[in-house]
DNA sequence: ACGCTATCGGAACACCCCGTCCGTTTAGCT
DNA sequence: AGCTAAACGGACGGGGTGTTCCGATAGCGT
């Protein structure tokens, strides 16, 4: 979906168009949605009428930026649905989605709350989050996911997952991964203690 | 702390100063910190000018409002600790900790920090957080929370739950409850299997 | 090489925010 | 009731945001 029509812009054009998104990317990963739109456009080396001709609006900008995004995520979910057990299928989802979410601050934003029109990005998402039940459904039968799971749960720990601040995008990982197996921990119907990953140092900004 | 100098104050000035806090504590627990401090001036059918002379800045109106918050915490805390059970104090802790955030979208916030000079706030949390890490070596010593818990688990929690949103407050503590559990339960060190609270609906705008 | 036109980008618009100034109101003491 | 100082609140300035206008620029077919 990076290139659907590209073809028929300018070559400066396109260019631009790339840097742009490129530049929105990495924005929102570090910042969230809140950057400002002439910092996107600053970041691209262009000016904000481009941007805003190349994305008519920022929530235009933002579904395009993160269907890439939501792909990723689809993706985790299908390799889950793919593994033989569906337990280990369904904690790896858990584990690769928050550290996905973790490592771009926007995307929790985007996937939680759509914008009016990302019809799309909504689409996807509910795709996903269809295949992640039909997960669910089958490591409950396997009788290692607790039984009153819901599908609401996922969502309660992707949103959980977002409000957690760090430093450095390697602490977002590591907090996510601790934080995944705390509570893929709690997920569990017959329950073991597999000893919990590194903990993680957060930031609690003058202290 | 609430009635600190007040009686030096005009009638109608503690008057205003009283509707504006009140007015304050609402709109943080509703919106968060985010709210324009017009917005608060307004609720509290006040001119911007005076709640700018009862509170300098908007931090100082933030630490002001959420001290009695933070009190609350501790009190919490302090219950916990007075359990004679240390791992049924530490989950009630967590429980009601989780809760009151939830019931205060502001709350989190202020708490994780946020602010340079909010020194009384900061020095509050950290006595709170000092008596928390107590009851988690008390608890750990009773062998029923895993050995492997740290203190920044419990401040990675709290971020966790502030990242969920809800459309009403009921839900808010629904949702605060069930991830509470949800958690506690990964952090037992002998697991059993209680059943979890009620599944949440969460809001996911737009479909 | 030329010119047409798609594209660019600085400046500008409308809006909202925080925090302040100053003329008006009002509490409270005599 | 009258006076004075304390308190009030509408209007202001400076800065930020998303978005648009229009003159300058530069790709590309001829």
């Amino acid at each position: 979906m990076t290139s659907r029509l590209t073809h028929s812009l300018r070559s400066d054009a396109q260019d631009n168009r790339e840097r742009i998104l490129a530049a929105a990317r990495t924005a929102f990963a570090e910042q969230g949605l809140d950057v400002a739109m002439r910092e996107i456009a600053r970041r691209a080396e262009v000016g904000p009428a481009t941007l805003y001709r190349h994305f008519p609006t920022k929530e235009a900008l933002v579904t395009d930026v993160f269907t890439e995004q939501m792909a990723a995520c689809t993706a985790i979910v299908d390799e889950g649905l793919a593994d033989p057990d569906p337990w280990r299928g369904f904690c790896r989802m858990i584990e690769r989605v928050c550290e996905l979410h973790a490592l771009d601050r926007g995307f929790t934003a985007a996937f939680v709350s759509a914008f009016p029109s990302a019809i799309d990005l909504a689409a996807d998402r509910e795709r996903a989050l269809g295949k992640a039940a039909e997960l669910a459904r089958r490591a409950k039968a396997g009788g290692k996911l607790r039984p009153d799971f819901v599908l609401d749960d996922l969502i309660m720990v992707l949103m959980a997952n977002g409000g957690i601040r760090t430093t450095s995008p390697a602490a977002a990982v590591a907090a996510s991964r601790r934080f995944a197996a705390l509570l893929i921990q709690g997920m569990r119907a017959e329950p073991a203690i597999p000893p919990l990953p590194p903990a993680v140092r957060l930031p609690l900004a003058a202290l």
